[in-house]
DNA sequence: TAATGATTCAAACGTATGTTTAAATAGGTC
DNA sequence: GACCTATTTAAACATACGTTTGAATCATTA
């Protein structure tokens, strides 16, 4: 479980056996084990989903995830590759459809923040085989060590990413490149927060949160992350300021 | 492991024996323990940290977590305890002594930011022990399962955090209260983000994080955090819109 | 010094984990 | 119908975990 070697086999069958037959018998099996694994994993976390709780309820043999996929963090590869890949298609396609609309004018920052988000919520909302968790799941992900989280972002979002990002670039040409960049992993933050399911928690007193809909918070963070990327770069450089009082 | 009984004892020996003496042959033990605890919490995430590898580090044996705390779980709100209290005060002491210079004046936002953060860093560039993590250990929680969290939470940012609210609050009149409540926990991710230690992590491709001193990511992420709690309030509302492409 | 109770210690307990094995089954091909 | 191989199955493996136990040790008081 602390090495990346299962990682490299990208998704597909466990390599044991070279040569495929045209239709998979197994393909059915493969599947169950990848929607189950997207929702235990996003509700219950990662590492607190035993392999027996997972293959339960896919309704398959506890030895079939390493007969399909290898090991544990392979099948947690493939489920956010299974999922990943599509949402991913459809958010650069909401970003060429954002641009194409404003010819060579530069984005406005919040229908880039919506081209982004907007395909997360619709998976959450209507999802084709009735479960879809990957915002939760992503969420989930910021608790795994530091090398597997580094692998699984650069691979399953480093490309679209760095398109979002370059047109943050364009859509703010005042703040420096750098800058933008380094926001834009504050604003996955906030975003991950409010897909964690934590969002909901009661902790600050007489604040009981709202019973909102999901369109609402995407339209909340939406405007948070917005005014929070948008914002001047701070004037004021951090020493010589410090607090007075401290642990006695 | 999943009940949470074991937090009714706040902190202070696991009370087997009523009649405590003057001065605890034990407390060498006890602290540390919570020393090696919230480091290894910190920095390696609290269900990864074994009971072994904790003791280990502290120099003490197996048992005595158990008989100190009652057990891991307790130990974990001792060591929040542990930490947080003081770091709660220097937070009040802060946003008390910025609301003291303005009189009756409401505070800037990024002034109210700043007495809610310069603590932890403060706690992070020089701490008692050589070695305080509480900032990390506060994102490390996230990953927890919410019952757990939100008693940490209530119990240990509770009051704090509805200081700060308020303030915030009345720093920005034209805002709907609910709404700042709910920005503020956004603002929290992002502050978590900062200190997980995973920002620095490299996934945008050609945007290698770049090195920088804890104060300059104070002051970014205040900027940020200011920038988007101050955002106007949406006036886009969220349904009809969808996005066209979807998962094929 | 004897006694008492707080603290430490090595060892074990019971359970849960990811993974592996080897036999059994199924399904298509010759 | 026999063969071959992909797949499924039940069982075991090896290890790691949080926790508990009971005896040993230590410091203090009587």
């Amino acid at each position: 479980m602390n090495d990346l070697h299962a990682l490299s086999g990208r998704y597909g069958r466990h390599d044991r056996y070279e040569h495929a037959r045209g239709i998979m018998a197994g393909e059915e099996t493969r599947k169950r084990i990848l929607i189950a694994a997207e929702q235990l994993f996003a509700e219950r976390g990662i590492s607190s989903t035993s392999m027996r709780a997972l293959t339960n309820a896919a309704g398959v043999n506890l030895a079939a995830v390493h007969y399909h996929f290898g090991s544990k963090e392979a099948l947690l590869d493939a489920v956010i590759e299974f999922r990943a890949a599509p949402m991913n298609l459809a958010r650069i396609a909401a970003l060429d459809a954002h641009a194409a609309e404003r010819a060579d004018e530069p984005l406005e920052v919040d229908c880039i923040f919506r081209a982004f988000l907007m395909p997360a919520i619709h998976s959450v909302i209507e999802s084709p085989e009735g479960a879809a968790h990957l915002p939760r799941l992503f969420a989930r992900l910021e608790a795994q060590p530091p090398e597997v989280l580094e692998a699984i972002y650069r691979r399953h979002l480093g490309d679209v990413t760095r398109r979002f990002v370059e047109a943050l670039q364009k859509a703010l040409p005042d703040l420096p490149k750098e800058l933008i960049a380094e926001r834009f992993r504050l604003a996955m933050g906030s975003i991950f927060t409010l897909f964690s399911g934590n969002s909901e928690l009661d902790f600050i007193p007489g604040h009981s949160p709202q019973v909102i809909s999901i369109e609402e918070k995407l339209e909340s963070v939406i405007a948070f992350v917005t005014g929070g990327i948008s914002a001047p770069a701070s004037a004021r450089r951090a020493p010589g300021q410090r607090v007075e009082e401290n642990t006695p």
